[in-house]
DNA sequence: AATTTGCCATGACCCAGATCAACGTCGCGA
DNA sequence: TCGCGACGTTGATCTGGGTCATGGCAAATT
């Protein structure tokens, strides 16, 4: 049986109780880490509303509903997109579990995008106000959203840089590998939630060059593919190409 | 005399005292709005360090550089840049008078870019650490720093799209002067303090394409242009341009 | 006054990636 | 089982904006 096939079923998360996080929780590293794991997790549990599921297809959130609440991937997979005057579709991310939707509404007061589950996916959704007002007692909760916000604004203006479409398509796989190896899967697996038309909309290409440059680095030995799996063969080249992007 | 000519000067804050904040402060808005224009400053202020004035081409800091502390600007101009494997500049933002730079850099723990006055430059420079001590005591200061992560991650997403030259010199010009007009100058005037080629690296165009679509702007009376100093005629159809970009 | 240096404008040409077109494959509902 | 629509691949052609080259201008320097 081929290698690439059937490693990656789907990535979900257990679902925590009143006093354990989901194992992939957004939070947890900040507050377990902190010595939180005692009974002020209860604030944090208290406030979190279990959504889902919510089938391939379906909106959690449509642009310029008003924004009340984060949601963080429990199991599944969904981007966030803009349309544009002209009708195109601009996808602004891929969020898998234990990732946080809904920092860029922060400020508009309301969601700038839609999200749009890419198959049958589940939430944790947090109330901003109470995980706000949580915020300012706990410290580290408090800086894991800044270093959250952070993060995201680091990734978007890099992927804003002129780049070419080899070093976008390397940094796409690189970045999808190491957020998969984050949930502890081996990190040269990938198995892609989306169509090559959605990497394209995300990565400001077309998806016929998406086609072609799977096809070149197939050709060249970076990686196997085989229609939605990928398997990272040659992550040392990959990464260099991916370095103008990535950082790292 | 034309009109165009000595509009602008240059922009610049007053310096505020221990109970006072600088007319344009990046946190007035969200302190003197909650009602904590009294002794609770105190607490803000005494972490305040001005420092300055830094002279056009000189740097603020580095990439690399340790991140302590975020910098807001009182007077001058500035620009954030990151170098790639090329050599290319990539320039990740201008600022201005009551602006913040530095919130790229929470994630990393390092700043991820280059910071560079464009102009004679002073700041008002914030400890970090003790800011974020201090947001957990005052709720509103926290929900600045969040809502002005958001907004620039929400800036960065946008200016990242697949959007045409045009566009992109209209949003850009359409935004520098809405941020002028917020330091009360008339907003049809805007002042660049940058030069063509650093228009082109912040917006990923080459700076003949700057130069030929500020010479088609001013062909089809949208601008008029006299070096660096540039009167917007048509806001209507500029606007229209750049609301892909700049969304309203 | 002459020279250098940085900045800006404009024409000629080129190329990475878009667009257009054709076709193959797969999954699914009737 | 068939048909249909969504998806993916590949080839041919086109084009927006990049690159290269030239020249002008103004401020700084000699």
């Amino acid at each position: 049986m081929n290698p690439v096939q059937n490693v990656i079923h789907a990535i979900s998360a257990d679902d925590g109780d009143a006093l354990h996080f989901c194992s992939t929780c957004a939070f947890s590293g900040a507050c377990i880490d902190a010595g939180y794991d005692k009974p002020a997790l209860r604030d944090l549990h208290v406030m979190i509303e279990h959504v889902g599921p919510y089938r391939a297809g379906e909106h959690i959130f449509r642009t310029n509903d008003p924004f009340r609440a984060l949601y963080a991937v429990r199991s599944g997979a969904v981007k966030t997109l803009t349309v544009d005057t002209n009708g195109n579709e601009q996808i602004l991310g891929f969020y898998l579990p234990g990732e946080l939707i809904g920092l860029n509404a922060i400020y508009p007061e309301r969601f700038p995008c839609d999200a749009v589950a890419l198959e049958s996916s589940k939430f944790c959704r947090f109330s901003f106000s109470a995980i706000s007002a949580l915020a300012t007692r706990m410290p580290m909760l408090q800086q894991q959203l800044f270093r959250m916000l952070s993060r995201e604004l680091g990734m978007a203006s890099r992927l804003a840089g002129d780049h070419s479409a080899d070093e976008r398509v390397a940094a796409f796989l690189t970045d999808l590998a190491q957020r998969f190896a984050a949930q502890g899967f081996p990190e040269r697996y990938v198995r892609l939630a989306m169509t090559r038309n959605e990497i394209a909309e995300y990565l400001r290409l077309a998806s016929e060059t998406i086609s072609r440059i799977f096809g070149r680095f197939r050709n060249q030995g970076l990686i196997r593919v085989e229609g939605r799996n990928v398997e990272i063969i040659n992550s040392e080249r990959l990464s260099i190409l991916a370095h103008n992007i990535l950082g790292d």
